[in-house]
DNA sequence: TAGAATCGTATTTTT
DNA sequence: TACGATTCTA
């Protein structure tokens, strides 16, 4: 084989010279099948980037013949990243992606074997339980019995096992025949037969739209490999070496889908070589499908397989590991493995028992301060890490209160927000107009005066001559009973549509061009922008990111499309957002233990723990969901470095009430002699098990002094709380005034709330901007600048599920918004008596300007809410 | 048809 | 609590 003379040569020695035994055997194998064990900090990512070096440089493969697959986004561009810098910039043309990216690009080649033609849409879960309900009415099916969301899992399942719809069918409905009105159900509560009608009508109808879900992308990938040798033979000979990163979380499919790929079951022999690479004790997403006898069969299924155990851990110190050891050693039957470091035993595990949420996260804040201050730990170092995002809010209010800054992984996602929804169905229906979900729900967006009336209208005569929305609302004239009134809009709505698609036509190399005129002839952006709402204000803000999003994508894919954009936004995830590892955001980072998975920090926070919320209330009965539970705090505590930290809160909200929580079994299942508690008991607890000597409890003091001991109801302590020194260290600058600290409680409390609502952009209460001018306006511009460019180069920024404070110096998340970080707004353009939007305070009128350069201060009279004095290059405003 | 008001019910984790 | 869905009213 000839070398790509693009590819860097490394030698054998700068490959394998600086790994450990196992890990060069690994990167070395030569066979046809290779499992790497790798446990948690084991320097996985490394040997899988060095053994696809190693393929290229010593055994003389392609670039193109190498699939190497990952589970997230961020997973492949770091990978892509660290393979760059092995074997140079050939590595950004690599296949290096997750299963789903794979899957479209295989689809949009040779989709049509399958069904998909040219355009096809990608449904996200919403658009799947609005097409779920749409069927639901058409059907008479109870959704208030049934749930679109239970209804939809059960599809899930079947696609992830590969079942199709005409097995179901057969088997619980051979009368029903999809796209059929009128079906009668045999019995009331033959829920199988249910669930095949369903399945089927739903699978008739994406078809239809031409549309397929998540799980289609990898079911259609395997039909495809299984019913067009051609293509199969074609895919085949191209990829010799496959390589699965995370397999312990593959499904069915998907495992499928490897060994079509590389030909296992061919009569002619396997035709790829495959890796893959997992942690059967970081098995996480079972319920998502993930079948963990996958890696656990590897060496069964895969002829001549070898096994390779990486068990040497370079990322925590052993008290950490041993920590991790001891807990998933509770689960059965598993393979042993111990986890070993030589990194010595290091700080103990810290832990701390709270009487409730808020004061949870308020010690939590309190330490934080600390290791900033005292042991100059920056912010960047430290993650909080919780069960479920609803513990997030509590985290959050704490950490504000302390004036830390910090981002929020999760939550809401960008393209999830009702807004973005709308432009992207918009950019959908233009691409695909046959895309019924996504036409129906423009229909009256913005408000056009088409009611249900008249979307039941189209419907219907679409369904009588067995055509799609848009046909039938393009022959409209053609429909029956269709009055004047409903008429014209509908045409003006279908006019709309033709010339939108006439402008994308002209500017598919554009995407953003093609934003920006829908949101504007639309009248999305119009409706919004003319309401009084606040919280429409941050809606444009969004809108105008997703602009800022397709103007990125231009930037770097030069031969994209606005369905190649389309793509992008509809296989994004959560750690997708996350700035890179190496650099310093200047943020403590929250997020869910799922999303903290493949991630490292020198100090860690696992919070919540407790029984009922993790493990969950409702894992807790099932052995084997517990078994996972059990997986997921060794993922987490495995993700610290040096110093892990675990809190719990005898009292938690949960909707509403407020329950009286036992410590989580997990912490039982930490050797005693690995945690230094600093509050084992809480005040409930110590005075229920009687008053006993205070010595027996080695180190709650610090915190009675300031409580004075304990409480038993959460609700005083929220105000009281924060009322602590880190308070009055950022307190007291002239600016932001309105706020002072006695209207805390309640007033701090309903401005969260609408800060959350209004999505990423949330929260810049004057507070904040008290923190900014008193500490970190002199240093942030070196931060500020460097993330800036990074996060526009790694591609990364798209924003929105990362929630970034305005407390901190980068803006890493939005590097071409118009109100970023540096907002790019001019004093000079603003006067006295101007008018302003403001994110979060609303419409203001300008009272005093200053100009000081970079520093440039607007004074602005926002009516009820104040005035405020706002940094120009940083306030999230925009001039009316 | 649109908007307001009320009501009821759900909250695990997500490619 | 917090949202979506339903119901009622203009």
């Amino acid at each position: 084989m000839q070398q790509d003379p693009e590819v860097i040569q490394r030698s054998p020695e700068e490959l394998t010279g600086d790994l450990n035994q196992p890990q060069a055997e690994a990167v070395r194998y030569a066979g046809p099948a290779l499992l790497i064990g790798a446990g948690a900090g084991s320097g996985k990512t490394r040997v899988l980037t060095r053994r696809i070096a190693w393929i290229l440089s010593q055994v003389g493969a392609w670039p193109s013949q190498i699939l190497a697959i990952t589970f997230t986004n961020k997973a492949a561009a770091e990978m892509k990243e660290r393979l760059a810098a092995l074997i140079g910039p050939v590595a950004d043309r690599m296949w290096v992606s997750t299963f789903h990216s794979a899957c479209v690009r295989i689809l949009r080649r040779d989709g049509e074997g399958v069904g998909l033609k040219n355009g096809f849409s990608i449904y996200d879960t919403a658009d799947c339980e609005r097409l779920i309900k749409l069927i639901g009415q058409d059907l008479n099916v109870d959704v208030k019995k049934f749930t679109p969301r239970s209804i939809l899992s059960r599809i899930s399942d079947y696609k992830n096992s590969l079942v199709d719809w005409k097995t179901q069918l057969a088997a619980f409905a051979p009368d029903y025949k999809p796209g059929q009105r009128g079906y009668r159900f045999g019995r009331i509560d033959n829920i199988e037969e249910l669930y095949a009608v369903m399945y089927a009508e739903y699978q008739y109808r994406l078809a239809m739209a031409n549309a397929v879900d998540f799980d289609d992308l990898i079911f259609k990938t395997v039909e495809l490999l299984r019913t067009q040798p051609d293509v199969a033979a074609y895919y085949r000979h191209k990829f010799r070496f496959i390589l699965v990163d995370e397999y312990q979380d593959t499904n069915h499919a998907q495992y499928i889908l490897i060994r079509e790929l590389a030909g296992v079951d061919d009569p002619a022999g396997p035709s790829a070589a495959v890796t893959v690479v997992g942690d059967s004790d970081q098995s996480i997403y079972a319920f998502r499908g993930a079948d963990i006898r996958n890696i656990q069969d590897f060496e069964q299924d895969f002829p001549n397989a070898r096994t390779i155990m990486l068990e040497q851990n370079y990322r925590s110190t052993q008290t950490i590991l041993d920590a991790a050891n001891a807990v998933i050693t509770h689960n059965e039957g598993r393979k042993p493995k111990k986890l070993w470091t030589a990194l010595g035993k290091g700080e103990k595990i810290t832990g701390y028992a709270a009487d409730n949420a808020a004061l949870e996260a308020h010690w939590i804040a309190g330490e934080i301060t600390r290791l900033h201050a005292e042991e100059g730990v920056r912010y960047s170092d430290i993650a909080i890490m919780y069960r479920a995002n609803a513990q997030s809010r509590s985290l959050e209010e704490g950490l504000i209160k302390a004036g830390v800054p910090y981002q929020l992984v999760g939550g809401t996602r960008f393209y999830e927000r009702r807004e973005v929804k709308d432009a992207i169905a918009y950019l959908q229906a233009i691409v695909n107009p046959a895309d019924n979900v996504n036409m129906r729900r423009i229909l009256n967006v913005p408000k056009r005066g088409l009611g249900a009336r008249a979307e039941s209208m189209v419907a219907m005569a679409a369904e009588s001559h067995n055509t799609t929305f848009w046909d039938a609302l393009d022959h409209l004239e053609q429909i029956e009973g269709m009055t004047a009134r409903t008429a014209n809009p509908l045409s003006r709505f279908r006019d709309l549509m033709n010339s939108l698609r006439q402008f994308a036509a002209a500017n598919d190399a554009h995407p953003s061009r093609i934003v920006a005129q829908v949101l504007h002839e639309s009248g999305l952006l119009e409706e919004l922008q003319k309401s009084d709402d606040p919280q429409d204000a941050s809606r444009v803000e969004n809108l105008s990111q997703l602009q800022s999003v397709a103007a990125e994508y231009e930037q770097h894919n030069p031969d994209g499309t606005l369905s190649g954009f389309l793509e992008t936004t509809a296989l994004v995830a959560d750690s997708d957002q996350l700035p890179g590892a190496d650099e310093d955001s200047g943020k403590v980072t929250l997020m869910t233990l799922h999303t903290a998975k493949g991630l490292e920090y020198p100090v860690v926070f696992l919070t919540g723990m407790e029984q009922g919320t993790f493990p969950h209330s409702r894992a807790m009965e099932d052995e084997k969901e517990l078994s996972e539970e059990r997986r997921l705090a060794y993922v987490g505590i495995t993700r610290a470095k040096r110093h892990l930290y675990v809190t719990r809160a005898a009292l938690r909200a949960q909707w509403g009430q407020a329950n009286e929580m036992l410590p989580s079994q997990f912490l039982d299942e930490i050797p005693d002699e690995l945690i230094d508690w600093k509050r084992r008991e809480t005040g409930m607890e110590r005075m229920r098990s009687g008053w006993r000597d205070d010595d027996e409890f080695g180190g709650w003091g610090d915190d009675d002094d300031e409580f004075g001991g304990f409480s038993f109801g959460g609700s005083t302590f929220g105000s009281a709380a924060p009322r602590t020194a880190s308070h009055s260290s950022y307190g007291g600058s002239s600016y932001g005034s309105s706020r002072g600290s006695s209207s805390y409680g309640s007033s701090y409390g309903s401005s969260h709330d609408s800060s959350r609502r209004s999505g990423s952009r949330g929260g810049h209460g004057s507070y904040q901007w008290n923190r900014r001018y008193g500490s970190d306006l002199s240093n942030d511009r070196g931060g500020y600048s460097s993330s800036h460019s990074r996060a526009g180069q790694a591609g990364s920024g798209h924003s929105g599920r990362v929630t970034t404070r305005r407390t901190s110096p980068s803006a890493n998340v939005k590097p071409v918004s118009a109100t970023g970080a540096d907002n790019h707004l001019d004093i000079a353009d603003f006067h006295v008596g101007d008018r302003i939007t403001h994110d979060k305070f609303g419409m203001g009128k300008v009272v005093d300007t200053q100009d000081k350069g970079r520093n440039s201060v607007l004074t602005v009279d926002f009516g009820s809410n104040g005035v405020k004095r706002l940094m120009l290059r940083l306030a999230p405003i925009e001039k009316l």
